[in-house]
RNA sequence: GCCUGGGUGGUGGAACUGGUAGACACGCAGGACUUAAAAUCCUGUUCCCGUCAAAGGAGUGCGGGUUCGAUUCCCGCCCCAGGUACCA
């Protein structure tokens, strides 16, 4: 029989289904390993070819370690809280859970398609109660939670509540909100309950606060900062606006530093690595406090409270005696107070102007210096020069103290603020050139500045902090540009928030009642009054009854039997909380009682392989790792990184082709088309055309007017006969028609095929367009493949016979490099080392049954279907291919008969050999020139000379 | 601007720690089998010069350098992709 890879691969997928082949144990005498695939989104349009890619990467992995003796995790779930479901709701009244569960049911279809060797018992689903139940547990583990700085971890908030209880706020260094009060332990015990809750939600890791927000009017909800892109939403494109709200955050800063250090520890791509670290933005620097010069001038009425200094943050402390002036963010607290008299007028015009600039406008701006003089003066702290303070919209009100210390001689924003206003630019290093920019050197000697003139960089900086911690005017400090992570969407399709609100203060809802569940409501759209769409859901209110209430001193509830009502929150959780454990969860997806249980944890510890896109960097993988960590701190997960390993796959794109309509002379398109080579003869325009009715860029003319009811009739200019088209790299995208579909390549080929040219196409890694045109390819092969195991007439027909020597060079050649290839995640190379095998053997007519049997061994993790149906067909029993031995590659074989090769360098003739790594590196002269092979080039001369590097490549001058 | 990758035939891409550049595949050209098509097989295919061939020359974005030898290492530039940005 023909290769009928449709039966084949049709029957082994009901096997594998029905047999549950691989289902993983959470025990095992095998070594383990977890290789992990992000969990997509199910979206309506299903998958196309460029998903798969690291899905088919990581299951080949997968199956190569169980062949290598490994007790291998492989689940997959989805990931089905999000937006698109809830649009689709808004729309059409229909309940997300039900688009989503019908969007499951196709990507599951189209997943089971491919082959892949996933443990679908321990499918999760975000979305799902008994997985969210989780997701809020861990969300009330984080409130009751706080950063003990001198711990470096997240204790119980008990531990804070004793402590207070004990020494009063006295010897806390936590990371908490800014506005924290001092008490001592008695005034701590006699502050009324609600008090006390107000403070420690200063405290908690998950905590209320005002905060400013991305308000996205369209969509209804807030987003963060990474899904805003330049202004405008990322998912749907719509204007995000300024607002400031009441939010729920995570404290994620206090994790800053070890989110920071633990890149160190792990073996993740260097461009993703530093993509996170620029987003932690981790500055080290100092405070310096300028005195305001004489408060007399600033603005009675509202000078009030201000305090006498002007605190700056710097990473330039050493730059500080070329500050010539400071520069206050427009929305500084103290701009009010500063203020003259005489300069009012000018600032409330900037601050107005400023104001009015959207994000937008100011990116556009070329970078013109503007700003105003407040009137004001400060002292630098370390000579006492007087300096004018401004204010400029180039400072961020939300970085650092939003005032900085102005030096133009080595910062180019300052440089040209100066310029533009006539401020002094002094010159601080000696070697600093500063005639058309600023210098921000760091080399060189300082000059003009008072007694660290002569000093260098580094000595500079120390003796500055040292003095200025001396006189109390400022401090060493480290910066971060992370924010709190926002951690509240006004959405219905999201893991509801298990807090309700009592006084106007939040309270976690008992533990027992988890999971609490998202509520049915009438429209899925925002209230009248603008509330999230879960107040719309009827009785949906949180009940305190008399017997928990008793936890509580002054419950209202505890009175009588009937128990007292109150609000749930109604903001749900955002689309990243489901995802940032949820690995956790396939180690033991069923379990009621924890997340997962402790030995399952323990056994499984971490995630060895993860594979996924680049675009959840600061996302994703940043929570992810911010909630494990947490979790360590609990005692709750192993190890601090959850990811040991990662790996991005590229992005597919879209190959769109295009066919040349001539344009008559009106410039109206006719309906007759040039071949691609002919297009620059003709006034053409270009025309987008379905990449499905052509093949390796020639167009099937037939289908091409059967497509569209208006090229029934179309004429074509051809070359050789055919309509050749152009073609452009895209998005892939329904509008550019070069959608490819993995359900009909799977079809026509095979999911074998679809699999093997997948890895074919280039390195994983990177991103390339998906093109069809090489997969005729890859089909031949594996049908050659097929045929080494049959004899013309398509019977089956292997033979027992000792393999010969150069068979089994053929394939332990293949055995080693697959090996290799795999280890280094290089599946391209691979493929085309499996073309070459199958050439050799077909050569050499090679029908051995010890030589296929381990060719079907090494091939299955890529071509699954045709490997379990040949193994078979070798008497073996079914399902047993995926757990077998990996074959032993045996050097033996490979001992080369070839190893001398003349080069010419220079003219000169010289002799390249590669010497065997056994060999003693003073034994390789004499083996050199007592071998044949030399001696037959060098043919009785006397060699020249002999060079031998690293003891293994020898060069000798004939 | 800064950070991180990358630049090799008509195309996708190989080349492990510096050792015969272009493996493998697509495409193209020619041929075999066939009434024909499909399928399959064979040959050629970096460029230039050369009647086939032999021989020779050039060649991994550009310009230098180190080396017996550089796609690989170093210096300076150009271009492309991704990330990021008045972050003090």
């Amino acid at each position: 029989m023909d290769y009928q890879f449709k039966d084949i691969e049709k029957k082994w997928q009901k096997f594998w289904a029905e047999n549950q082949t691989f289902k993983a144990e959470n025990n095992s005498s095998k070594p383990k390993y977890y290789v992990l695939d992000m969990f997509p989104y199910p979206s309506g349009a299903g998958l196309h070819v460029g998903h798969p890619l690291g899905y088919i990467a990581s299951d080949i992995f997968a199956r190569y370690k169980r062949l290598k003796g490994f007790n291998v995790l492989h689940p997959m779930g989805y990931d089905s809280f999000g937006l698109p479901a809830e649009q689709y709701a808004i729309q059409t009244g229909q309940h997300p859970a039900i688009t989503t569960e019908t969007n499951i049911a196709t990507y599951r279809r189209q997943l089971d398609q491919l082959g892949f060797s996933f443990d679908w018992s321990r499918e999760v689903r975000t979305s799902s109660p008994d997985f969210y139940k989780w997701t809020q547990w861990i969300f009330m583990q984080l409130f009751n939670s706080w950063y003990n700085n001198l711990a470096d971890k997240a204790e119980r908030i008990d531990t804070l509540i004793t402590h207070f209880e004990e020494k009063g706020s006295a010897g806390i260094n936590a990371v908490c909100d800014d506005e924290v009060s001092v008490f001592s332990a008695g005034e701590w015990r006699t502050m009324p309950y609600r008090d006390q809750q107000k403070e420690l939600l200063k405290y908690r890791l998950t905590y209320l606060r005002e905060s400013t927000v991305n308000w996205c009017a369209a969509l209804g909800t807030v987003l963060a900062n990474d899904e805003v892109k330049d202004g405008f939403s990322e998912r749907g494109g719509f204007p995000v606006e300024q607002k400031k709200m009441m939010q729920w955050s995570m404290r994620i800063t206090a994790y800053a530093e070890r989110l920071l250090n633990g890149l160190d520890t792990i073996d993740w791509p260097e461009p993703l690595k530093e993509m996170q670290r620029n987003w932690i933005g981790k500055s080290v620097g100092a405070l310096v406090k300028f005195t305001i010069y004489d408060l007399r001038f600033t603005n009675e009425a509202q000078g009030g409270s201000a305090d006498d200094f002007i605190e700056v943050f710097t990473t330039r402390v050493d730059t500080i005696f070329g500050a010539t002036f400071l520069v206050l963010a427009p929305e500084h607290e103290l701009v009010g107070s500063l203020t003259t008299a005489a300069q009012k007028n000018a600032i409330e015009k900037y601050i107005v102007q400023a104001k009015k600039k959207s994000e937008l406008e100011r990116m556009a701006e070329a970078r013109v210096a503007s700003g105003a003089f407040t009137g004001s003066y400060a002292l630098n702290p370390l000579n006492d020069e007087k300096i004018p303070i401004w204010i400029a919209d180039y400072v961020l009100a939300g970085y650092g103290t939003g005032a900085v210390m102005a030096v133009p001689s080595g910062d180019q924003r300052d440089y040209l603020f100066a310029k533009h206003y006539k401020l002094p630019i002094i010159p601080i290093i000696d070697i600093q050139n500063i005639e058309k920019e600023a210098d921000p050197t760091k080399d060189g000697r300082y000059i003009n500045s008072g007694f660290i003139d002569g000093m260098n960089y580094k000595e500079a900086t120390t003796a500055l902090i040292a003095k200025l911690e001396e006189m109390g005017a400022g401090k060493g400090k480290i910066n971060y540009r992370m924010r709190d992570a926002i951690f509240g969407r006004q959405r219905y399709w999201g893991e509801p928030v298990p807090v309700y609100f009592k006084d106007g203060l939040p309270y976690l809802i008992d533990e027992k009642e988890l999971p609490l569940l998202l509520p049915d409501v009438d429209k899925y759209l925002p209230t009248e009054s603008g509330e999230p769409p879960l107040a719309r859901a009827k009785d949906w209110k949180y009940r305190l009854t008399s017997d928990k209430a008793l936890a509580d001193p002054i419950a209202d509830g505890s009175k009588g039997a009937e128990p007292v009502v109150y609000e749930y929150e109604l903001s749900t959780m955002p689309g990243w909380a489901g995802s940032s454990w949820y690995w956790y969860r396939y180690m033991d997806a069923r379990n009621d009682d924890a997340f997962a249980s402790e030995q399952a944890i323990a056994y499984w510890k971490d995630v060895d392989l993860y594979i996924g896109g680049s675009e959840h960097a600061t996302g994703h993988l940043l929570y992810s790792r911010f909630w494990n960590k947490f979790l360590k701190d609990m005692g709750q997960a192993p190890v601090e990184e959850p990811f040991k390993k990662l790996i991005n796959q590229g992005m597919i794109q879209g190959r769109s082709n295009l066919v040349y309509r001539l344009i008559d002379d009106l410039g109206r398109g006719t309906n007759t088309f040039v071949s691609h080579t002919f297009r620059n003869q003709y006034q053409t325009s270009p025309l987008h055309v379905d990449v499905n009715i052509v093949e390796n860029d020639v167009l099937d003319i037939k289908k091409f007017k059967e497509w569209r009811p208006e090229f029934e009739n179309a004429e074509f200019i051809l070359e050789n006969g055919k309509y050749i088209c152009g073609f452009e790299v895209e998005k892939m995208s329904k509008r550019y028609y070069n959608v490819v579909n993995p359900d009909d390549i799977a079809n026509r080929y095979g999911a074998d095929t679809l699999r093997m040219y997948e890895m074919f196409l280039g390195p994983l890694e990177q991103s390339k367009p998906w093109n069809t045109n090489g997969i005729e390819g890859v089909f031949k092969f594996l049908r050659k493949f097929w045929k080494l195991f049959h004899d013309d007439k398509f019977n089956f027909n292997v033979s027992g016979e000792e393999p010969t020597r150069q068979e089994l060079k053929s394939l332990h050649k293949i055995i080693r490099k697959v090996e290799e290839d795999v280890e280094r995640f290089s599946f391209n190379t691979s493929v085309s080392s499996f073309m070459i095998a199958v050439n050799e053997l077909t050569d050499l007519k090679c029908n051995k049954r010890a030589i296929l049997g381990d060719l079907v061994i090494i091939l299955s993790p890529y071509a699954p279907h045709i490997c379990e149906e040949l193994w078979t067909m070798l008497g073996n029993e079914a399902g047993t291919l995926s757990y077998v031995a990996y074959p032993k590659f045996n050097p033996m074989y490979l001992v080369e008969d070839e190893f001398a090769y003349p080069i010419s360098v220079n003219g000169k003739t010289r002799l390249n050999l590669n010497i065997p790594l056994s060999l003693e590196p003073a034994a390789v002269e004499a083996f050199v020139l007592g071998s044949a092979e030399v001696q037959k080039y060098i043919d009785h001369q006397t060699p020249k000379k002999v060079i031998v590097v690293k003891g293994r490549i020898v060069n000798i001058v004939i």
